[in-house]
DNA sequence: CCTTTACCTGATCGAACGATAAGATCCGGC
DNA sequence: GCCGGATCTTATCGTTCGATCAGGTAAAGG
């Protein structure tokens, strides 16, 4: 409230037209989400996205920028309040905080998944700017659990994908959960058992309690 | 060769058509293929798409009958290869081929995960004419597992989409593990472990050895 | 008060889209 | 041998796409 305003708007604006790229361009991928629509969403009219972005391409990694900068900023606060504990409760946990911002933020998977289907100039951004990082660190994590022997030291893509893939799966096919099965998966009972489940699934469960 | 050609080819660009859709619709999405890259993927003009097919949708979804059928044939052959063999080493088996069967025909899980992200005709027509019926025998294979104490009682759902993402987003996501780790995911070593490490996790490893 | 500048709109561009209409080609059957 | 239907092509329809342009409004700054 009352903040310095010292440009009017502009700035809100600009994240509602972000908002509303972000869950078109995940729900019907890039070209099936026409600017018009995307400035509709966003209650504005269509030129503007030209006006705040240079084109559609801008706008979709604006707007791609703008998720994986929540996605991080999530993770490393999850991280940095567990200090001093050890490598393999680490893991647990923050296996767990990746199943719920997945299931909180569905547009993540979505969008990567989207793009990781065909090669071209948009999955390679998205590779070398967002998701090399976040492998690295999934990696560095297999290391350690491997190294306590919590893990069998595989191949770390098989890992990875397991990982991701039965993770987040269910929250990015949502709507055929819900029409599958009347189960909705946003549900914070489910989000929680299926966080259990893929923590169960990576760490051959040694410390079983924990929450 | 030599066959009885009745009527000239017809049959054989209607086919043509249909792959080239099911590449395009998999890896560009609905909206991204257009009919004309179709047409020129299968060798052909575009207006012959709307000769053989009533129109854009009815395209996709003779594509995609295309391949379930596929699908179901390949999954009930193997199926019919294992008569008389106890549940626990089917349900393996048949873990292991649908993985395989996905690593394969990455079309399959592509177009499933593309239209199961928004709900829509296409979604509802998907689930009851083609997923459901597979959702119904994975439920069917759990329970038999779970009469056997190979499996806890849990929620099939959660089951079925651990399952599907453990087992198929590495090849959905083919390019982007290409350019991730440089591992191309169809080399057939990557393809079994990967079985491997589905089926170890879907049933706590009793029977070990078996190919 | 008046200018400047950030923010936003209405009108419209050329390109690409899915679809159709009209006609060419070609082959089996009479 | 020519007729009829199946197959395919060329030309083109109206629509929607992303993008641009010329202007208009309103608040900050002198």
């Amino acid at each position: 409230m009352s903040a310095v305003v010292s440009r009017p708007a502009g700035v809100e604006t600009r994240s509602a037209i972000l908002d509303a790229a972000l869950d078109l361009f995940s729900e019907r991928s890039f070209d099936g989400a026409s600017t018009r629509s995307i400035a509709e969403l966003a209650g504005v009219t269509q030129p503007l996205l030209n006006y705040h972005f240079a084109g559609k391409e801008e706008l979709w990694r604006a707007a791609v920028d703008d998720l994986f900068e929540r996605f991080r900023t999530s993770m490393q606060r999850r991280l940095s309040g567990l200090r001093g504990v050890d490598d393999v409760t680490i893991a647990k946990l923050m296996v767990r905080h990746f199943v719920e911002f997945s299931a909180a933020n569905p547009q993540l998977h979505r969008i990567i998944m989207q793009e990781s289907k065909r090669a071209g100039a948009r999955l390679d951004w998205l590779v070398e700017t967002h998701v090399r990082p976040l492998y690295k660190n999934a990696v560095a994590m297999f290391e350690r659990l491997a190294a306590r022997g919590e893990l069998a030291p595989v191949e770390p893509a098989h890992l990875y994908y397991l990982l991701t893939g039965a993770g987040a799966t269910v929250f990015v096919m949502a709507p055929e959960c819900q029409r599958l099965t009347g189960i909705d998966p946003f549900a914070p009972e489910f989000v929680a058992a299926h966080a259990d489940l893929v923590v169960d699934l990576l760490i051959r469960a040694t410390t079983k309690e924990l929450q």
